[in-house]
DNA sequence: CCACTTATCATTATCGATATTGATACTAGA
DNA sequence: TCTAGTATCAATATCGATAATGATAAGTGG
């Protein structure tokens, strides 16, 4: 019987890097405030290398903002932009649900069937970090599923900023969280989205969108538009 | 008088990822091409760590592709993912161009101005690596002075991946490049863009897509479908 | 012959030290 | 006092060497 030992090794650099967004969407660090290579290193315990390497990585996230030989602060976020980043997912999203309508999932079923898994997993455990990581995941394969692997990074990033504004500004209540009905919800969009109907897939992933950021954040939703979210692409 | 020197310095590590973009925008490197860290900090005369700086920015553009410790490799293209990034820079740069058309470019008319005269200067010099670098920067400028600098990074890319597909399938007759006209195009497209009606400046963004794209990659336009440069965002 | 372990190899990941840069405070001369 | 030049400082950028990883080939007991 294997036991399940803590994960040692992995990229160090990988561990900086979620503990670094971590601390940036739940706003432990706030936009403008400055991140030293050699501080981080020392409280780290890995070489600035290392750090570096994070860094490159948030900057290419759009979360920090790194000038050279100047510094690197944390970015600014904005209802306005955080309004374009799902408007765009939106229109994304809408593409891969209609080619997945026609297409089917192939052989991204497991992984997305997995990843809906994990996700009640930490919505059980309360892991709103472990949550989002996973909610864009889902997605991203989503994408991936409908063949449309160079928009992943986009859809990602757009997901990754709606999700820091929703999370920096949390109006959300603990036990809708909890919910159990966020497994279900995801199982029938999926159920929608592979019933071979491009018009009903399409439907379905505005109403998930629609649905889910009205609850997380009504003032986004709100200022983006619910029509937006109504209208037909064709 | 300030006589004018190879520029000597900067960071080596931009060197680099200019030369291997160029590289693979160019097909010198065919998809799939193997990137190694130590041949290429052989090749170019400096450190692993340098050559990897390099690597971990074309990753992030979504020209090649590293997977831990089994290596890097430059991506694939197709007339598909090329098409998804004309419709979402599309949806994007109408956005822009609506803002655009109320606020007007504000601090960014200068920077803007330069880039258009740059962009001329390449095309007179026939480089069009460089000229397609200005094009992005433009159009990227157009955004950050729309006030959607969250978007920029998203523009870039696709403009991006337009540009290797395009550039990498050359069906461009070179006296194309060279034609005068495209400074003046740009003029013209800023005028509409600044003339105060959102209407009229989508439309001027939309047809300037349409009509570059048609020029540069006839395929690619019309895989996309001419009516998609057509309707009207509202 | 086959499952399972071990060795080797190609390649990336990390480290600690040093060089470079850009901003700012300081200083000497007109 | 002003100003050009210089020293200093806080940062990142780069380097060369070494460690860690994953794939695969080679060996080993059954």
């Amino acid at each position: 019987m294997p036991i399940t030992l803590p994960r040692i090794g992995g990229r160090k650099s990988d561990l900086v890097y979620d503990a670094l967004k971590r601390a940036i969407l739940f706003r432990q660090m706030p936009p403008d405030h400055q991140l030293l290579e050699q501080e981080l290193s020392g409280t780290f315990g890995c070489s600035q290398g290392t750090i570096r390497e994070a860094l490159l990585r948030l900057d290419d996230d759009g979360l920090v903002r790194r000038s050279g030989y100047r510094g690197t602060r944390v970015t600014e976020t904005s209802l306005d932009e955080a309004g374009e980043m799902v408007r765009i997912r939106l229109s994304i999203e809408r593409g891969v649900a209609r080619r997945i309508a026609t297409t089917g999932l192939g052989t991204h079923q497991d992984e997305i069937d997995s990843l809906i898994a994990r996700m009640a997993e930490a919505h059980r455990n309360d892991d709103l970090y472990q949550g989002s990581e996973l909610d864009r995941a889902f997605h991203c394969a989503l994408a991936a599923a409908a063949g449309m692997e160079l928009l992943s990074p986009i859809l990602l990033r757009c997901a990754l900023h709606i999700h820091r504004f929703t999370l920096g500004s949390v109006e959300v209540p603990r036990q809708f969280f909890q919910e159990a009905g966020v497994d279900a919800e995801h199982r029938a969009l999926l159920d929608e989205l592979t019933c071979g109907d491009p018009d009903r897939a399409e439907r379905a992933i505005s109403g998930h969108l629609a649905h889910v950021l009205g609850r997380w954040s009504p003032s986004l939703y709100k200022s983006v538009g619910p029509v937006v979210f109504e209208t037909l692409r064709k």
